[in-house]
DNA sequence: AAATAAAACGAACGCTCGCTCTATTTTTGT
DNA sequence: ACAAAAATAGAGCGAGCGTTCGTTTTATTT
């Protein structure tokens, strides 16, 4: 069974739909075989998204220089911010003429608009994940490692919206401010749910909540803190996948003790 | 008894010390009253550590331009990054002539290091701090306290150091990390202290700590939640002391709460 | 093979930036 | 009152920025 995800995109009239079906979390390595904002796909989903301010038609061309300038900019803009990164730096980086650029952005802030707008996207896909598992427990387990994941995966997207946030119009500050507090809501939600139910307790479901989604987002803006997601000069990750695997297993293991310590009863 | 500071510049030679003596913790306001790093006294520190590179001579002046300075820096690029903010933007937010602001600084940068240099220095007090309490649990609650306190005064600063990181030399970039990392550190000692005393327990002292540091970098970096840091136009806080007092209770407690929740024993 | 359309190129444009300098006026300390 | 220090307004510099556009190269169709 697929569903489609419809995101309304808040920069522009027409969306493009993305297919979701059921995401696989019982490893990451399964994970990754159904999480669909990944790879060309991903990329797919940015022309498709964008296409109105892309002059790049063909979208063979189009998708392969989508990522070309976003892996350039994730690589550049990590070391001296979206601001200090010019666009000749990304044409050098690129190997792209400046023309070949920009056509397939209308202007430098683009770049940034299409990396929000894939965060927002996987956000929304994230939050709709949500799904009834047998107990409390059991469902934000799943939403923790749901998060976990699909932020591994994404990991340059996240730790560029939070850190160049300012650079974008203030309606769309606003709205990563959002991502946020909704993710602090939607875990709440879930804690006195469970709380109801008497399957925890707790006396501050919101500082709870809060914990967790902080803790989460540490895992994508402090990859030297664990060095699992550090990714090397051809764009790949350091390490193996199944050391990957070991990594997020044992922060997330860190993330459910702690959880659990602070949702036990009596 | 009066002890004195001498944490080295990491950018100079020479270094200015700072009078530190011992800080009250009962509450905000009496905090307020022995912090050495706010008001006259913290910009005469920006002044007496970076007198090698200000023209202006006379500390009455300096002092009161650099206090305009840092206060409009902390304005415009809180909004816009430190990058977008051209000195004509702080000429007019300033009221300062070109001239008279490169009489304090010798280039743009320099506002920059500036900053840095008074949350490391801020840093390497509250590191200091740590002094023994009755009990582990005493003394880690106090640092905690301490922690907030320091950063609810000096919040601009440690937001802007957060945020703008990238704007700074390799080398400070990496301080900056060890910043965090040390607190970390400083943390985790506590926890394992307090465990080997038999006070505590827990398995996995590093992620706690961990934790504790993460949430204490929420409160000044997300003052959007709470709102009680906003400063109005006036650069004055929007709230009353006592209200921001009792915001600071809230957020402490909730961390202590947190926190006695995962190194309760048995 | 020719014709057409799309994509890539990169020099050039206009502009803003950080920064300097100067002539002049204001403020300060004695 | 006077000399020294500070501040001002503004012109100006070269560098580098984002962006444009006439041209060339490549791909596809006829």
């Amino acid at each position: 069974m697929t569903s489609v995800l419809d995101l309304t995109k808040s920069a522009s009239s027409s969306t493009v739909p993305v297919a979701t079906g059921p995401v696989e979390l019982g490893s990451f390595a399964s994970f990754l075989e159904s999480f669909p904002l990944q790879s060309e796909q991903l990329y797919r989903s940015v022309f498709d998204r964008n296409a109105e301010m892309i002059q790049t038609q063909k979208a063979r061309f189009a998708v392969a220089n989508l990522e070309k300038i976003l892996t350039a900019t994730f690589e550049v803009s990590a070391v001296s911010g979206f601001d200090r990164m010019s666009l000749r730096d990304l044409s050098r980086q690129t190997g792209m003429s400046m023309g070949a650029i920009y056509s397939c952005i209308s202007k430098k802030e683009d770049i940034a608009l299409m990396i929000a707008d894939v965060v927002r996207l996987s956000s929304a896909l994230t939050q709709m994940h949500a799904q009834q598992a047998p107990t409390n427990w059991a469902s934000l387990e799943q939403c923790i490692r749901y998060h976990l994941y699909a932020s591994t995966v994404l990991q340059p997207w996240y730790f560029f919206l939070y850190f160049e946030t300012r650079s974008l119009p203030q309606a769309q500050q606003e709205e990563s401010k959002q991502i946020e507090l909704d993710a602090i809501r939607e875990f709440e939600a879930q804690i006195v749910a469970g709380v109801e139910a008497g399957e925890f307790h707790t006396d501050n479901a919101h500082s709870v909540a809060n914990a967790i989604v902080v803790l989460l987002e540490d895992w994508y803006l402090k990859p030297w803190k664990t060095k699992s997601l550090a990714i090397n000069e051809n764009g790949r990750y350091e390490l193996q996948l199944d050391e990957i695997e070991d990594e997020i297993n044992k922060y997330n293991q860190s993330i459910i003790d702690l959880v659990s310590k602070l949702l036990a009863k009596g």
